[in-house]
DNA sequence: GTAAAACCTGACGTTGACGTCAGAGGCAAG
DNA sequence: CTTGCCTCTGACGTCAACGTCAGGTTTTAC
């Protein structure tokens, strides 16, 4: 498979794939003059590095988890390293959590028509989350 | 409160703050000197500009959504901008759910001391998921 | 055989949320 | 009054993940 296949397989373009393989994420198979060359797994290695991407880690943090992830390499460090962007990731859910329903709050008060929209103290929100969540 | 004050009391720093009045998110009173002063009120401000910034939307989506949080403004436009701020971070929750499950697994699988980790498929990873939240 | 399409490297451009520096003015303490 | 800290504006620097362009080579299609 060739560099522009792969891009047209796995969404992204060849430029970000070229990004790939300069930050290590990537590797290819160049044929004698020069043009790289894919094997069907790099669709998935592309849809794995997207999706680390896209849950905010950085080129240099993948880089270090894709041995961990793909190659098979199990060592302290690498369970460290895991771990800590589980924990980051969480983090996160919990911050977009509170977040999201800081702004449901808000358009419920929306939906009353004579009402304004306000910001509302973490405890009316947490109060309110209660109550939604009790069936 | 002097723009120093504020800065350290709502833990950005200066230059933030005024790149949050450039970009029309947060206004000072301006002394004959034209020095800025603000109200105490203006920390709060502050933190939610930090969260609504941490929840990746961009300044210019807050300049558009502070109005109607705060300045209690209630039209059809303003409510579809929340709901579609809204709805896109509870996308982002959701991937970032996925991510976190999908590390979880490998994370597991790393436990074992004798294997070694691998990417683990998403079906795997809903029945991993799903027998871990059965009580 | 030749034209179009795809590929190569190298290098500069972009965007957002600031950091940082320069040079000048403002303000309370001693 | 001057010392020292804070503040001002304006402008350039940064970083990441690419986009884009230039100029040249390779592969594919007819």
């Amino acid at each position: 498979m060739r560099i522009g296949d792969l891009a047209a397989q796995s969404g992204v373009s060849v430029r970000a794939l070229r990004y790939y393989e300069e930050q290590g994420l990537l590797e290819a198979n160049r044929s004698g003059s020069g043009q790289r060359h894919y094997p069907e797994s790099a669709a998935d290695r592309v849809q794995l590095i997207q999706t680390l991407y896209a849950a905010g880690l950085s080129s240099r943090t993948i880089a270090e988890l894709l041995p961990c992830v793909e190659a098979k390499v199990n060592t302290p460090e690498s369970r460290a390293l895991l771990t800590a962007e589980r924990d980051r990731i969480d983090a996160q859910i919990a911050a977009l959590t509170r977040t999201r329903d800081h702004l449901d709050a808000v358009i419920l008060l929306c939906g009353s028509p004579d009402s304004g929209c306000a910001w509302i103290p973490d405890q009316d929100i947490a109060a309110q989350a209660n109550h939604s969540a009790t069936p």
